[in-house]
DNA sequence: CCAGACGTTGTT
DNA sequence: GTCTGG
DNA sequence: CCAGACGTTGTT
DNA sequence: GTCTGG
């Protein structure tokens, strides 16, 4: 599964991988204010995090207001085609369905398997109309040997600071948004760390997966397509300290490698 | 019809 | 909100 | 995912 | 042991 990681990326860099306006550069822009509060606001976000816990608010990149207004506002997208905008959102990980009483009910909805998503009631809204990436640059996965479970964290294999995870976003009471992570059968690398490993997107299938217009993968065939885990080429896995397992710790030292 | 659930993981 | 169970 | 709490009463 | 919080 994945149910912590880290995303060491700086504001402006997510938004040029993922060709996205951060939301309140996108507001600030509305009320015309100038660089400097354009950079106040992009400080703002606490970048980067080592020890992303569920419950917390992070960056998600979804699908902006399509709009011939938004468009013109964005320079963006011209190389991507579509012309659809893309907006980062702080949204807090686990997913509260817009019907819940109580927003703790998102604390177990931090991932959604994705062969069965489309067709559970807290995700199947979020699967036609809220699909999102969410950046990342390491997740990590407790192996269990023995007893003792090691810490292991899994980055992209080459020098790429930035994975974009499959996720679905709901919006509770207008209020507050927040994301889960789908989850698929693990690849080579990963089968002998976890039974599961978050769906991970190569860039040229982002465009699809946040398309408003598009309501997902739908139908066995297409649903096993948008299934596949990562290969295993694609990814580096390595053992970290145990500084990891208290969401307390949110240095450094968490991605970094130790011997086992 | 209304009431009640709605999720994942891991472990046993 | 929407589906399942009674 | 792991860490940490897990309870009531009354008083300040 | 099991639930809540981060």
């Amino acid at each position: 599964m994945c149910g912590r990681y880290a995303i060491t990326a700086t504001a402006e860099r997510i938004e040029q991988v993922f060709d996205a306006l951060w939301e309140t550069a996108s507001i600030d822009a509305e009320r015309g204010a100038g660089a400097a509060a354009l950079a106040a606001s992009l400080a703002a976000v606490t970048l980067p995090r080592f020890n992303v816990a569920p419950t917390q608010m992070c960056p998600v990149v979804r699908a902006g207001a399509d709009t011939s207004e938004a468009r013109d506002r964005s320079t963006k997208g011209g190389g991507r085609g579509g012309g659809e905008t893309r907006i980062v959102s702080m949204m807090r990980w686990g997913l509260v369905p817009s019907w819940a009483d109580d927003p703790a009910i998102g604390n177990r909805l931090i991932n959604a398997r994705v062969e069965t998503a489309p067709s559970k009631p807290s995700f199947r809204s979020a699967w036609k109309k809220g699909r999102c990436l969410v950046p990342i640059s390491h997740f990590y996965e407790w192996k269990k040997e023995g007893s003792r479970k090691q810490p292991m964290a899994i980055r992209a294999a080459g020098e790429d600071d930035l994975l974009a995870l499959a996720g679905l976003w709901d919006s509770w009471r207008d209020g507050l948004r927040s994301f889960t992570i789908l989850t698929t059968e693990p690849n080579e690398l990963l089968r002998s760390i976890h039974d599961r490993m978050p769906l991970i997107l190569p860039p040229e299938r982002w465009s699809r997966w946040l398309d408003p217009g598009w309501s997902g993968p739908d139908g066995a065939e297409e649903l096993a397509e948008w299934s596949k885990p990562a290969p295993k080429s694609l990814l580096r896995a390595y053992a970290v300290a145990t500084t990891v397992n208290s969401p307390r710790n949110d240095s450094p030292e968490c991605v970094a490698p130790v011997v086992a």
